[in-house]
DNA sequence: TTGCGATACCTCGGACTTCAATGTATAAGC
DNA sequence: GCTTATACATTGAAGTCCGAGGTATCGCAA
């Protein structure tokens, strides 16, 4: 049987996480849990995919990293959007915008498109 | 340097070649040109992605295909949808759309939600 | 004081998709 | 005969997601 394979976030957890960021410093822990709560749990970010996102985005300068002490008196790796990152965020964010709009003509095509050759 | 890695599809591609088959039987190559001439190229459906999800659809019995003779008078294999794939193409719209509702709700919101314990 | 749940970090490996490159073959047009 | 467009296919590299596993601390309750 083939394997559910969910897969929910399917390329968009930098973007979201940019997103996130823009509201301010987070630690990684809190990024996952707004995004669940915002969406009502509908995106639900794993710690797997969680880490291995945010050294990404980190490793290309999108956002800088600093250990502090939460809200919850616990140690943790609070990131901050860097300027590269504000300006990779504008263009994620329309890139996203335009690929939605994309699927969305598709989707509403009730035919075929006219004169294939 | 991090690669470019465009990535456009990112998973919509078996959604969009099930909407593309429910408006009648066609083969792989005419199913690309038609998404590409619909969306104005913003999607492009490279043949290393259309014909391993061509096989993938098929393999989970969404489609059916049978080689017939094109309009170009060449040989063609051509994909009809099965009830099967007529109802995973209505569950996997219905989660597009959820998914994309989703991440609008995160990109659209003005700050960090209330109350985080 | 011991144990548990929540917070908070991390890595690993498997599964999957995308995509450029490469290859085959034929029809039509020049 | 050559080129272009049509039409199929596979391979390998790269990237993402995510379940599973591991570490550690805090606060609280039994």
């Amino acid at each position: 049987m083939p394997a559910p394979t969910l897969d929910l976030l399917k390329g968009t957890l930098d973007l979201l996480i940019l997103k996130t960021l823009s509201w301010g410093p987070a630690h990684g822990y809190a990024i996952a849990r707004w995004i669940e709560q915002l969406t009502g749990d509908a995106l639900q970010v794993g710690e797997g995919s969680l880490y291995p996102a945010l050294h990404r985005v980190e490793e290309r300068d999108w956002v800088e990293s600093e250990w502090k002490v939460s809200a919850q008196n616990r140690r943790a790796k609070f990131y901050r959007l860097t300027s590269a990152g504000r300006q990779q965020l504008k263009s994620e964010t329309a890139q996203w915008a335009h690929f939605v709009d994309a699927v969305a003509k598709v989707l509403a095509a009730p035919r075929q498109p006219a004169q294939e050759a």
